[in-house]
DNA sequence: CTATTTCAAGATCGATCGGTCCATATATTT
DNA sequence: AAATATATGGACCGATCGATCTTGAAATAG
């Protein structure tokens, strides 16, 4: 039998700011900015923490940075989980899933970008943690993605000679190239179309 | 009758080194490293100029961006230009074009990345001279594939349903999305085959 | 020759970078 | 009350940023 810890309370002053809120909020400027053109500046208004409270909470830029990374990552996944909720069926989740992108690639939205793109050409290659992340994201994607088209072929709502995994990558290529060109010509339309016109290349 | 201009030398030593090699130079290290990573001294290195010729040469590191970014668009546009050339077919030239993103997308290259796509993504919206060039880049690089694609449907080489203007479209955020992925997952084989998937979509 | 221009090399500039440190106030424990 | 821990705000650090300027050699013209 475990005896239950003695809950040692600590002595001092209770930290008290939200350390995931100052996440999120850090995560936001990367986002708008790119990491090399945030400053340490930019991150003290946008946390509305102090020089001292930052470096103690979090240690360095970067590291803040990969917890803003992480944050947008989960978040990325999160949603795609309830998009492709393996409860509903599967041809809809992809059409909840690409209408999605459309929303976020349009307007100020598009011109926002995406925080893992933006990270991948800035940062891949001369990061490893950045790599590591930017890789493991891309593929758990392109696996949700892989399995709900296998649902689909299950249910027979595949066109003809349509592959589930190379489909699932070429819909990942897709997206991602959706939100670069989104950047200089983030409407809505056309993007709404493109991504209708993709689908009906694999849905019978 | 225009009399011939007389031509007057100029008075001083000579400019000694080539102006268009050096912003090919510049050009290799925005692209390896990105904008606000390249610092002078990396510019100087790559040069081999001395910091007075540089700046008197190009004005500034922006303005140097700009000839380098141009240089870049250059290049892409004539290769597309040679690719898709209209006297040969359009589907070989579609196939030519795509493989060729799947050579820049392979290893080294690959892990390099798109100094188009880095910039979109690290600069558009910040800076209206890239926004200029990199939307004009996009909307000539659809143009031309849209003109592949409505030449082979005319030769009755795609599938049914098939309308150019839409599959550019698709094109285009396909290969810029392979640029993002194979930051980190230059893998020439699976590249290849997803290519091959997407253009078996279209093709009859 | 002199005048002119460009070259490389580097000193220098003010601004800003990321990061550390300190003084002081505050909030919580024992 | 005493001890402990965290908060803020700002001074401060060395390094580096992009950019300017100086110096003296080299290469061309008249």
């Amino acid at each position: 039998m475990r005896r239950p810890a003695p809950v040692q309370l600590p002595r001092g002053r209770p930290r008290s700011f939200d350390t995931e809120a100052a996440v999120e909020r850090a995560m936001n400027v990367f986002w708008s900015r790119g990491y090399h053109a945030t400053a340490l500046p930019d991150l003290l208004r946008a946390t509305k923490l102090s020089r001292g409270s930052l470096y103690a909470a979090f240690g360095d830029k970067h590291s803040l940075f990969l917890r803003a990374l992480d944050r947008y990552i989960a978040i990325a996944l999160t949603r795609m989980d309830t998009e492709l909720d393996h409860r509903s069926e599967p041809v809809d989740g992809l059409r909840a899933y690409l209408a999605g992108y459309v929303e976020r690639n349009s307007g100020a939205n598009g011109r926002r970008g995406c925080l893992l793109v933006a990270t991948a050409m800035e940062l891949a290659g001369r990061d490893v943690e950045v790599d590591r992340r930017i890789g493991n994201f891309f593929k758990a994607m392109e696996a949700r993605v892989a399995e709900a088209f296998s649902r689909a072929k299950a249910a027979g709502q595949l066109a003809d000679g349509v592959e589930p995994s190379s489909a699932a990558r070429i819909l990942v290529c897709f997206v991602e190239g959706l939100r670069v060109v989104g950047k200089t010509a983030p409407t809505r339309i056309i993007s709404q179309a493109t991504v209708d016109a993709l689908l009906d290349r694999f849905i019978r």
